[in-house]
DNA sequence: ACTATATATGAACAAATGCTCATATGAAAG
DNA sequence: CTTTCATATGAGCATTTGTTCATATATAGT
């Protein structure tokens, strides 16, 4: 759509025009893309990832996820927002603590995936 | 290990010892929790992402690849460098012309559990 | 009301990131 | 050997990110 494709093509495109086509019919929507690259960004911090990991486990309070990883409880209550935002965990009140837990099931299945390819 | 542990931990840890160690077994090692937030970056830049969708459906050059993704030659070749140092991506070099292509067979694996989750 | 405890949050700052611009490299053609 | 075209790469820059520090909010106990 937009005009500012300032791109410095080659002579002639190498792939076919039947490829072209595959492509922009394959290709998500512009907000998927955005979204799903917003998601993988949540899953690139090992802080973040170690938290999951935690919560795998069972659900637990921003002081002890603190205390298991030796951090402050400022940079874990941090990451927890980020981590709320994006409806991966949620939360449980109970006096002055909150408790949190997974929220998507698909979790596991990301971080495994991602884990077969950094195994191998 | 360390002792630089400031985390202000709370009275008591909820959790139960049990659990402590049940996480201490599960959690992966310091080195691979960080290659997998590694990985996770890489998948969390849209552009990258575009890349990749594009190379699903054949192997392209880096001009082809601009000028599907309306963007310049440098900042392509710059992003594929980061695709090939995380083996993403392999090269096959015929003349002037360099075709990417996909190195990984996980990389649609993971793609497609993101995009689960996404678009939900 | 006052205090203590657990968590949340805003500002600040250093580090990392993604693009642009200019230029270098590598390969084919003249 | 010089030119041309495709790609790679380094420097610079604006933006984003993750942590710290100080402080605010929320809840329970006295």
């Amino acid at each position: 759509m937009g005009e500012q494709n300032t791109a410095p093509a080659c002579e002639f495109m190498h792939v076919h025009q039947e490829i072209v086509e595959k492509v922009n019919q394959a290709m998500p929507q512009e907000e998927q893309l955005f979204d799903l690259a917003e998601l993988f960004k949540i899953f690139g911090d090992s802080t973040r990832i170690r938290i999951l990991y935690l919560l795998f486990e069972a659900e637990m309070c921003v002081c002890d996820i603190a205390q298991l990883l030796g951090m402050t409880q400022s940079a874990i209550s941090h990451q927890l927002q980020v981590l709320k935002k994006s409806k991966l965990v949620k939360y449980r009140r109970e006096g002055k603590t909150v408790f949190y837990s997974l929220a998507d099931s698909h979790v596991r299945a990301i971080l495994d995936q991602g884990m077969e390819h950094v195994c191998e």
